[in-house]
Parts: C-alpha cells; structure tokens; sequence
DNA sequence: CACAGCCTACCAAGCATTTGCTTGGTATGG
DNA sequence: CCATACCAAGCAAATGCTTGGTAGGCTGTG
C-alpha cells in the first residue's frame, strides 16, 4: 500500500534539499521534546505545511528518526575506528576521542541528544537494533582504550576499566544537554578541560604514590 | 506486563496505604518508560485495577509525578544542606555531597531518573516550578563547595568551577541509567572510585605543576 | 514553439486508535 | 451506614496515518 502511492523513484533522489531540510526541522524538535512527545503535526507546523503533506517524504515517523540516527552513527564510528586504529600512544587516543565526541556535540548535537534520551525507548523495535549494536560497539572502543592505556603503564594500574568508561562516557554524551555552539566556551575547550580533569583530577596535589 | 498474574503490589501489605503503593509504581513507570509516555492505563494494569480509579486516588497524573518528585526532593537537599554547614574541609564535603548523590540513586532510583529525564519538560508547567528552583540550589551547592576547595588550596586554582560542576552533575546524576542496586558494585564502591578518579585523575604519573 | 504529459510538493478532509479524565454505581469491612 | 476502594462505560481531544485531489515547473515531441 505504502509503495504504491509513494514514487520508486523519488527514494534515493528526488529534491534532496526538501527533503534534508524536513529532517533538520524534525531532528531539532525530536531532541528538544523527545521521540515520543514530538507529533508529526508538530514537525509539519515547523516547516510550514499539514501534517498528512510529510507522508509523501516519509513512511512514518519512525522512518524520520530511523535516517536521522543511522545517518549519524555511521559518520561518528568512522571517526572512532580511524583513532582506534591509529599509531597515537593510548593518552593521545583518549584525548582524540574525547574531543571527537565533543565535536559531535557541536556539529550534531540534535543527533546525539535524540540518541540519549531516546536510544533506550527505540531500542525496543526491531528496526532499531542496529542501536544496540553500535553502543556495544561504543563501549568496545572505550574500554580497549582504556585497557591499552593501563597496560602500557599510561593509566593507573588500580583502574576499574568499565567503571571508569561509564563514567567517561556520561560525561561527555550527557554534556549535549547544556553545551550550546556560540556559547562560553568552544567544544574544544570543554573537551580540553575534561580531558584535564580526567586525566589529572581536581586536586591541587596530586601525588599518587 | 501480565496483569492477570500478580499485580504489582496487588497483595495488600497493610501497613503501606495503597495510596503510596500505587506511588511507587507510578514511579517506577515513569522512570522507565517517561512521564509523558507512561500512560495512566500502565500504572492501573500493574496496580491491577481500572484506569478510572486511579482517579479515586489522584487528581490527575500531574499531581502523582509532582508528589513523586517534590517529596524526594525535600529529602536530598536536606542532606545538601547539612553537609554545607558543616565543619568538614572541602575535600570531604565533595566526598560527602558524591557519595549522598549515589545513595539517592540506590534509594531512590525511580525519583532520580524521572527528575533527570523529565524535569526539563515538566518545568514548562507553572506548577513545577520548584523544580527549577531546586536545580538552581543544587548548582549553589556545588560551586560553593568547588570555590571553598579552590580557596582553601585544596583544588586547583586555575579550575573552571562552574565547568567542573557540569562535569560532576552529570557523571553522578546520570548514572542512575546503568546503577542497578544489588549489581556488581555498591554505591559506596561507584562512589569512591568516581571520587578517586575526580580529584586524583586517571592517570598514572599525575605531573601538576 | 505549443502543448500534452509527468513529477514534485503540497492541501483538504477524515478515520481509527489512544489518552487523560468523568460520572454514576457497587462491594466490603468496621 | 458510611467510608474506602474499585468497576463500567464512555467522552472529547490528540495522534499517526490515509486517500483523493491540485498547482506549478520541467520535458520531450510533433
């Protein structure tokens, strides 16, 4: 039924920009309301037309958030394989993908936020699995930083590994809530300084042993 | 959800009222599924009874989520409060203020994550306004503790304290995605590591000049 | 160069379902 | 006999999506 009224066609080709401008706008109001609380009319309203008008763009809403995320994904693990892969010692590394991450927030930030708040609600579909398989895929690339860095004596011996990733990891994704591009400080800054902290703590004195 | 077998709590425990009962499982729907997602047929089927008579109970689902929200939040600045006026240095109030945040998660579970993931929507109603309120004073609580440690010597002096703070928050507060109570570590434990971590840093020969 | 045909993007109207909530009635223990 | 806790039925609004139609630009052909 959906193939019939919708021209073959138009799938891969087609006015692109409209297109892409409609996932723009739905990808803002998807991370600012959230997944669920976001309604196609809402989406429409944004861009200036009825809501019924998006059905000729779109199967459904979840296709919307489906080419929002895999689209981003896809760029952002790419970025993360290059650095796993790299020659950098295990410091330069983390310090790499942490300030790719922040980039993230900065370029993508409606991506990730949408990942955030709606990664686990999502996950639920079979269509979304593909979710799943990048966070484990995520954690994979932390912990393996992580575990080079305490095996070449980089990183403290007494590490908890996964700990220490859950950590990282919510710092930083968690970072989209607040970080605004044209704020006070850059990602780059930000990502600096928790580099810092992370690496070297808040205390004046840090004499470990 | 198989209601038909045992509804959650439905075995009247006599000392509880039933009105905290089906607060409790209000509360765990919310955090898990969000407040706006959770429909007010969800927590009737795990309660075990009719939407409608919910009704008999609670004026409406705002006003379970606003008794959810603002008695857990009396309870934990209390204890904010108490560690801010006491005589400890700033280094063990930011221990304390970590390792009470953690407690709330293993406690509290339910009232934590829906104050994480849906605090920023409710707080467009008038009526949670205090919610916004209590974040700002979590916020004081915080800086004034990472500028007493900044002051006393105790951190860094070139510290971006409002930065730090972000940092903090969101590594404490977002962990109640993945702390589950009874799992591999205690709150205690996640708690002394992340302060580890947080002051001393990741790595292994921490050179602060 | 006219014009039929086609394509993209949209409108207008509405349908089935879900949702929060209401109303009037009922069973049961004290 | 009365308060507590619930049922039965349903309403109005919201929501995802469908269907049939239209305006305007582009294209190829006679």
């Amino acid at each position: 039924m959906s193939a019939a009224s919708t021209p073959e066609g138009g799938v891969s080709t087609g006015s692109t920009t409209r297109r892409a401008e409609l996932l723009a706008i739905a990808a803002r109001l998807f991370a600012e309301k959230g997944f669920k609380n976001t309604t196609v009319r809402d989406i429409a309203d944004a861009a200036g037309i009825l809501s019924g008008s998006l059905y000729h763009h779109f199967d459904s809403k979840e296709s919307m958030v489906d080419e929002i995320l895999s689209t981003f994904q896809e760029a952002l693990f790419a970025q993360y394989d290059e650095i796993l892969a790299s020659d950098d010692d295990a410091r330069t590394k983390l310090e790499r993908a942490v300030r790719v991450s922040f980039e993230a927030i900065e370029q993508h930030g409606p991506e990730v936020a949408i990942f955030q708040n709606d990664a686990d609600h999502l996950v639920t579909f079979e269509r979304f699995g593909y979710l799943a398989d990048r966070n484990a895929q995520s954690r994979q690339v932390w912990v393996t930083l992580l575990e080079e860095g305490v095996r070449t004596g980089v990183l403290r011996a007494d590490l908890d590994v996964t700990l220490t990733y859950r950590f990282i990891r919510d710092t930083v994704w968690v970072a989209v809530r607040w970080y605004r591009p044209g704020g006070r400080h850059t990602h780059t800054e930000v990502a600096d300084q928790y580099v810092r902290i992370l690496l070297d703590g808040i205390s004046a004195s840090s004499v470990v042993e």
